[in-house]
DNA sequence: TTGCTCCTCACGTCACGTGAGGTGGC
DNA sequence: TTGCTCCTCACGTCACGTGAGGTGGC
């Protein structure tokens, strides 16, 4: 299932993503298949990068954030700075959630409102058209 | 200050946009500015229409949903009719803000683990360091 | 003449989507 | 030969940002 190589299919499967997508994370650099003639095979580190970088995207993190976060990763010397590094950029990263879910939560709220006022305008349309 | 005619740089203060924005905004056909030689001079319903845009920009609307929105709203026959119709599409819209709203809170809560576990790598290094 | 503001192309950005056209191996 | 999967361009999308190069009126 999870066998040590990947054809592109299978990867789309696993991580559910189109093959555009692996496509252009290779042109970004973020991820290195091996080649066999033209087709691409992946290997264990690839898969590791790649959910990497998608729970990257979900933290709202750009490509070449996740790029060079990789990065440090990689070189694996000076692990103590590489992770400060990282759990600062992390930090503020959250930070930045939090601010656009609280404005998210105030345009939900308007929203609300608005919806509310429109139901009250049908409501006075039917009334007059009643009367 | 809010005279009849404003210039495209009283209307970057005003709105608090760019003036490429205006201008994007026009050739996409949600404002139509009147021209005096070459320079634009924005009307009241332009000022009108606008702040309808951005309000729907802070709902997540497209600029081409907006656009539509706004035609609807301006024939201003069957009022009824188009009321019903921006409502509901308002509905559509505002359950897909409530689901976006959860999913940035769930990846927020994962980030926080994710940051609390950084921060006890960190500690760790720091206390074999001190050993 | 110098500055200032306005203007019109038109390419760049970000993360891919979407054909078009071609290849390899069963 | 037909199908299938893979491949490489390369243009399209969305909402503008960002020069480049030119104009009008004080």
């Amino acid at each position: 299932m999870t066998s040590e190589l990947m054809t592109i299919r299978q990867m789309c499967e696993v991580f559910d993503v189109t093959p555009r997508t692996l496509r252009f994370y290779e042109a970004k650099e973020l991820i290195f298949p091996i080649r066999q003639g033209q087709k691409r095979l992946y290997t264990r580190r690839d898969r590791g990068r790649l959910k990497l970088i998608l729970r990257g995207k979900r933290f709202g993190f750009s490509l070449e954030e996740m790029r060079q976060l990789l990065n440090l990763y990689d070189r694996g010397d000076a692990q103590e700075e590489q992770l400060r590094r990282t759990h600062e950029v992390a930090r503020e990263r959250l930070a930045q959630m939090e601010r656009q879910r609280d404005e998210l939560n105030e345009a939900i709220e308007e929203l609300r409102g608005q919806l509310e006022w429109g139901a009250e305008m049908i409501a006075s349309f039917r009334r007059s058209a009643a009367e």
